[in-house]
DNA sequence: GTCTATAATCGGATAGAC
DNA sequence: GTCTATCCGATTATAGAC
């Protein structure tokens, strides 16, 4: 009889949560097309139909599994802005190692990489989640790319400046299905800091080198 | 009542192969596990049963439709053997633009373009396919390698060889999957010379380069 | 919030007629 | 060689009881 609210609270106990996560893994190791609504809700421990009661959509869900994935995007940036205060006039000479070592260093918390590699495998077989990954690859890199050569120095044409990180996505995703899907034996089980010291130099290329020869 | 063979020729007469170009196609689109047999049947123009009748199963299918992917593990060896001659003392120097330069014709070729986007589409939601697609990059690279840097010359040491082809393979790699799979805009449109004279570089340091700094 | 039941498809594979 | 008919399993999604 009073105004207070009764029943259950609408700050809801795990259970939401528990399955964004199983199916940011499912969607990791099965790509989108391959992952279940079952399969999920099996991994959270729910019954299938409470998944769409939350989301509705296996879409939705999907998208939900990834909102995560916008962090690492800031991240990057972050990053590279405070590597930038840190080493001044030398910033601009380590861009290609800085940028490797900060994708491996996301790359290692298993929830971006759950993503990363989630949209990976989804963007090989679903025109929607490529569509979604090139967007998310544009962005990231070229916002990144921005703030990190700036837009006094480095490439002032925008063609080839949108050339240049296209390159640097190529290896940067190469690097990423070989270590994480593909996982082929060197890659894989290679140091960050082999792969820093490997393929820094390469992006440093991309980015600020001469691309007409050797 | 003659010794005469009566009724149909072995020799069949079209659709046999009809079929499998159509499943190479539908694999290199759909990857494996998004490839339907009624699907590669109604690209065929033949019942769906016929399909599993030649074939058996969808796997074996998927194996036949890859059948030309040995090729140009050979046609890459090939090309190596007559840069090498054409060059003589200069071809290890160049070697990085040669092969990139010869994966790009090789992919002009739209049958072993769809084998090995098949098995890269294939390869990120199956277990199996990857299996199929580590083995056969690496039995590629590997020897590509091997004959192309000779048993004399490069990099004596045969653990940081694997190491360097498994770098080589995440640059191809990720250029194939950029390029065709996610159809990133300015890799996509870019001219193989184009290509060429940005990644060979990169080929090139990673085979006979020094990778412990930039 | 949670679950049962079920609708509506679509998948690979098989048996067997012609 | 070709096709019809069908089995059997799995999928997303919805309706509705509790």
């Amino acid at each position: 009889m009073t105004g207070a609210r009764s029943g259950r609270r609408a700050g809801d106990s795990g259970t939401r949560e528990a399955i964004v996560t199983a199916a940011r893994r499912r969607f990791a190791e099965n790509g989108y097309d391959g992952a279940t609504i079952r399969g999920i809700a099996a991994d959270a421990g729910v019954d299938p139909a409470l998944v769409l009661h939350f989301h509705g959509t296996k879409e939705r869900l999907f998208a939900a599994s990834l909102q995560l994935t916008v962090v690492p995007g800031e991240l990057i940036t972050s990053v590279l802005a405070a590597e930038r205060r840190r080493l001044g006039e030398e910033f601009t000479g380590h861009l290609g190692e800085i940028v490797v070592r900060s994708v491996l260093t996301v790359w290692e918390k298993e929830d971006a990489r759950a993503s990363f590699v989630g949209m990976l495998r989804s963007a090989a077989t679903n025109e929607q989640a490529a569509r979604m990954l090139r967007e998310f690859v544009t962005t990231t890199i070229m916002t990144a790319l921005s703030q990190a050569v700036g837009p006094d120095a480095g490439e002032p044409d925008p063609a080839t400046r949108r050339y240049r990180a296209s390159l640097v996505a190529s290896q940067v995703i190469g690097l990423a299905f070989t270590r994480y899907v593909l996982q082929l034996a060197p890659v894989t089980s290679a140091s960050a800091a082999e792969l820093v010291a490997a393929i820094g130099p390469t992006i440093q290329r991309y980015l600020t080198g001469d691309l007409s020869s050797g």
